[in-house]
DNA sequence: CTGTTAGCGCCTTCAT
DNA sequence: ATGAAGGCGCTAACAG
């Protein structure tokens, strides 16, 4: 009753118990015959090889965990799909994948992690450019790889979003729709001083984009919550009143901006247009109008960020495998927020608006 | 450099391997003074149990899935905080929380769970009324607990939202407010068909509250997107055009909801008080208005299944331990979405009666 | 190409 | 209250 071990397999197949396990790991060659024989029986048993033992005689768990922090943006749509895109791929390699929410006192848990031995190799999210945890696991000796991006990724397997290419088709959308200036609207102040990775390279990436498209460009950190949003927004009109697109990265602040717009009488896309950037189309599909938005491939991230670390951890140590980074843009969603800015670029004085009737 | 295994620790202290074994697992009296210098010899080593080794050997990992089926809903935040608040309360316990993905296949991906020996037990989420998982794991012996509540929750630990309460909480509202018409747009007709908990027990709540509260009361599913919900409301309001209170449970459908009614040209809460019921406030306060919600208490039962199964783990096949069900409510938020309705309830125009007041 | 033999690090029944 | 010893189920040298 209890679950056929390795040696009721070899029994069955009349070879050794190493030789079944040769067999399944493929270290050896084993002939065709035997080879047969032996998943034959493993069918017929339904054989399963019990992780823990295999672990802890081979020093290597087959498990990977994903070190989740909770920021204080709190963990959002993206974040799910990383972790789901990771998981399925790690199954798929026939690992598993254990979520390990790191709250705070990051060095603890990490080296807790992996002194268990059930761990093989961590996955990071919210990667900061300068990440504490990297010195952290490199001196714990636990591969890692991450979804996100340092600011110096060389020599770490890396996951992340092609800001570049993502800031670029923003201000490209923007731009070709007629926009002559644009703002983008970023993640909180705190989070840029902690070098939080998408707040520092998107920015870069629409500024360059910017002048690349001859765009006037402003842009400014802005909290993460609806009211900073509509206070940004008012900011940045009465320091750009010809301002025309608004690129946002940063969901709650999106509400704000809205509701600001609404509320001088203005409307999306209309008089200005919003691109959401890295916003997952489960949160920009909730606004009215549907943003248009540049959205990352999570699931794809996550997969990726699980492969190249059980690919890191597959390979023999004698084996030289470079790490690498993998990058993807996001794909541009075209919604109802984005078109045409209103009056031809002319140098006219905008028209006061006047009271709105607002329904 | 390698880690401390417990005869280091056990040499230390000048005592048997198993002495520390004991000590650490407390299923024997261990003289203060021996343990003591046990403990110190742990701390100085820096010692941490090979989860591996231990599970192998007591035949009972320390790590519990989440099964985790990816519906057509897709997950949400609060799907997420189950997940978060599970392995929170997983980690407290000296559990791991592994994530497995269930794309379909239930059957097998469960079997393969126990098999490999590194799962001790199961948390299931997105229950069916009659989930076909808990014969399943049954049969094969694994233990679980819920975050949701089959039909018959007999002999089985769960931990779900108190819809009964939520449900009379959300008329409550709407009725105090002076609401004489209400209706309730459901999770989609699939989801029903399929019973879907939820969708299910929030029905009957409201069905119940709104007969105590002598309110008006019709409902209907609605496809998971805002077109649906756009749709829904049209008829809704055909059907009953003195309706002003309207409770969802579909985030997507809200949106058309919204849509529709600034469409006619009304106005929330104005015309129309909308409460969202077991939405998260992440997404929720997305909504302009920001919608007055049933709030489901995600992380503590998400904490609670964690915890139910763990107890359930932990509990000695000798002796007797009755599975609960926890019950927690959603919290009623009270945003920008409801006040009382337009006209003061006269009994002046007899609006042509419909067929669908309830008793 | 296959078999034999030690462990991996811990738990747990026996003894004392 | 503590030791000693035999596995848990599998892998990975060694042999052949």
């Amino acid at each position: 009753m209890a679950n056929p071990r390795m040696i009721d397999v070899a029994r069955r197949a009349n070879v050794a118990p190493s030789t079944v396990s040769y067999a399944l790991s493929g270290q050896r060659t084993i002939s065709p015959s035997t080879r047969k024989r032996i998943l034959r029986a493993i069918a017929e048993l339904g054989y399963k090889p019990n992780e823990l033992a295999r672990g802890l005689a081979s020093r290597r768990s087959r498990v990977v965990a994903l070190l989740l922090p909770e920021s204080q943006r709190g963990i959002g749509f993206t974040e799910m799909e990383f972790a789901t895109g990771a998981a399925q791929a790690a199954k798929e390699l026939g690992h598993q994948l254990v979520l390990s929410v790191t709250n705070s006192n990051t060095a603890g848990q990490v080296e807790a992690l992996n002194k268990g031995g059930l761990i093989a190799g961590a996955i990071l999210m919210e990667v900061r450019l300068d990440d504490e945890r990297i010195p952290l696991l490199r001196n714990a000796g636990i591969p890692f790889s991450m979804i996100g991006r340092p600011r110096d990724p060389d020599g770490i397997d890396c996951a992340d979003i092609d800001f570049d290419q993502t800031g670029r088709d923003a201000v490209e959308h923007l731009a070709k729709l007629g926009h002559r200036k644009i703002a983008f609207l970023n993640h909180s102040a705190s989070e840029m001083s902690t070098a939080y990775g998408p707040s520092v390279r998107a920015a870069a990436a629409l500024r360059r984009a910017a002048e690349e498209f001859s765009v006037a460009y402003l842009e400014r950190p802005c909290g993460e919550d609806s009211e900073s949003g509509e206070a940004a927004f008012r900011e940045l009109l009465e320091t750009a009143p010809d301002l025309t697109g608004i690129a946002i990265m940063n969901d709650r602040a999106t509400v704000g901006v809205l509701s600001a717009i609404e509320r001088i009488g203005a409307s999306v896309p209309r008089d200005f247009s919003v691109v959401s950037i890295a916003s997952s189309t489960r949160v920009t599909e909730m606004f009215r109008p549907k943003l248009t938005t540049l959205e990352p491939q999570a699931i794809e991230l996550g997969q990726m960020g699980a492969r190249l670390l059980i690919e890191a951890l597959q390979t023999p140590p004698d084996l030289e495998r470079e790490p690498a980074s993998v990058l993807l843009p996001c794909r541009l969603v075209v919604r109802d927020s984005s078109g045409p800015p209103p009056a031809p670029p002319t140098p006219a004085p905008a028209p006061a608006p006047t009271s709105i009737s607002n329904v």
